[in-house]
RNA sequence: GGGUCGGUGCCCGAGUGGUUAAUGGGGGCGGACUGUAAAUCCGCUGGCUCUGCCUACGUUGGUUCAAAUCCAACCCGGCCCA
């Protein structure tokens, strides 16, 4: 190692899985920590390209870890250039999918989008968001269907031709899914070749992605080489394991935190994880010094699960859902503040007690409802219901108090 | 386009005319235990203001007292051939 490279920054490297190119350091080109540098001291800032495909209507922790990347690429002076993939979501991205992605329509996407830049925080100020919106200079946001819409054949067939089976084969994905005797449409072949000229449209010169990205970042470089363009870094962070510890978060899996999330539901979610992925939490969603964690798993978990709630919700109110937490479990019901509430005005009264879980939409159905209940899962104020058609004669029986259910879920009655 | 095999509940996978909301496993949820973890054990796992009523085995029709099971057409997928 040569002593002129220069050192690459904790905010850089932490939670970095993979960089790509990072071998020539005679190179400075190849040198990211170098070019960042550069780049700043020639008011040129770098752009660093994140692209989202709003294929589901909200943002978990595992996608968070990417976008705490990008903020902190734009708080270091960088310019963040989002992607949203309106046109590639009606395609799907087939990494890591095992069928051929259901199509979704453009309204959906449009939908899904809008909701996806509220939960980044548009509108609210750098220390509120999760991207900086506002500081001038730092921050792009692109749809992809400003230069797909209206892509001729022409060029399409040039990015077809810049690539052969015999590469889309080698793909993971694919690989198992030709093998294993699954369909593959001829479409998503073309995703990779598609999310690679994003990156020549916009001149990236650094791509983020998970560490599933790595094809499709690759395929940028090799297109933006073509295109007689620098061709970007790939910076990879890994994929986050969902509540469950063992497969990615993932909304289908049913393993996610939401970004958005109640500060009770996400501290009390994140407490129970499973230990063997604690400290990837840690890493990845918090800024906490790595060497200075509590050595006993228990509290390694409340203190991740703190700090996690903490960014999202500010330190009051972390501290607040990690008491009302302990409070809510142990029984003791004496909590104060931040139990999610749920209006009971619209209920008519009397009513029983599965059709008041149904109707509110604590549980999906009513036929659920009474699952529940009859399986103790419900508490009102501590005291387990068992009896579903059990009936609540008026509205004041019920207000104020705080239903449990299962472990892991409040609602406090309001009006 | 031809041949052939196949499409069952969240997933895998039994079931080839009749107590069928459909065996079993996985996953999920709930309970006990525990560290609110893991492991283990037990229960639940289509919908409906539910002692009952609906809707379900790719789609649509047909045969039958009766169909996931038989027939036809269609749709979708795998493999082989072109």
């Amino acid at each position: 190692m040569p002593e002129e490279q220069t050192p690459f920054p904790s905010w850089l490297t932490r939670g970095m899985a993979d960089l790509f190119p990072c071998g020539d350091v005679d190179n400075s080109d190849q040198n990211l920590a170098a070019r960042l540098d550069a780049g700043l001291k020639l008011k040129k800032p770098l752009r660093i390209k994140l692209g989202i495909d709003p294929t589901s209507s909200s943002i978990h922790l595992g996608h968070s870890i990417l976008f705490r990347k990008l903020r902190a690429f734009q708080d270091a002076g960088h310019t963040a250039v989002l992607i949203i993939g309106d046109f590639t979501a009606q395609i799907g991205d087939p990494t890591g999918k095992s069928i051929t992605r259901v199509q979704l329509t453009s309204e959906e996407v449009e939908q899904n989008s809008e909701t996806y830049l509220n939960q980044l925080g548009l509108g609210k100020p750098p220390g509120k968001a999760v991207l900086d919106f506002e500081t001038p200079g730092l921050l792009e946001i692109h749809r992809n269907s400003e230069w797909f819409k209206g892509l001729d054949l022409s060029t399409v067939i040039e990015l077809l031709g810049k690539s052969t089976v015999g590469q889309m084969l080698a793909k993971e994905d694919f690989a198992k899914r030709y093998s294993s005797g699954t369909a593959i449409s001829l479409h998503e072949f073309l995703y990779p070749l598609l999310q690679g000229y994003d990156s020549v449209m916009i001149r990236a010169d650094v791509e983020l992605g998970g560490t599933d990205q790595k094809f499709n970042v690759a395929m940028g470089r090799d297109l933006q080489r073509h295109f007689k363009q620098k061709p970007q870094f790939g910076f990879l962070l890994p994929i986050l394991a969902g509540l469950d510890g063992s497969q990615k978060m993932s909304k289908s899996l049913g393993n996610t935190v939401g970004i958005d999330e109640d500060p009770i539901s996400m501290y009390s979610k994140l407490e129970k994880v499973p230990d063997n992925i604690v400290r990837s939490y840690v890493t990845l969603l918090t800024d906490l010094e790595l060497d200075k964690l509590p050595e006993n798993p228990r509290e390694l978990q409340r203190a991740m699960a703190l700090a996690v709630t903490e960014t999202r919700h500010g330190s009051e109110a972390a501290k607040s859902a990690q008491i009302s937490s302990a409070a809510l479990v142990s029984g003791r019901l004496n909590i104060q503040a931040d139990v999610p509430e749920v209006s009971i005005s619209e209920i008519t009264f009397p009513i029983k007690a599965f059709y008041l879980l149904s109707s509110l939409r604590i549980c999906v159905s009513s036929s659920d409802a009474r699952r529940k209940i009859e399986g103790g899962a419900v508490r009102i104020d501590g005291e387990k219901i068992t009896n579903p058609n059990l009936e609540f004669s008026k509205r004041t029986v019920l207000l104020g108090k705080v239903l449990q259910l299962g472990k892991k879920t409040f609602r406090r009655f309001i009006n």
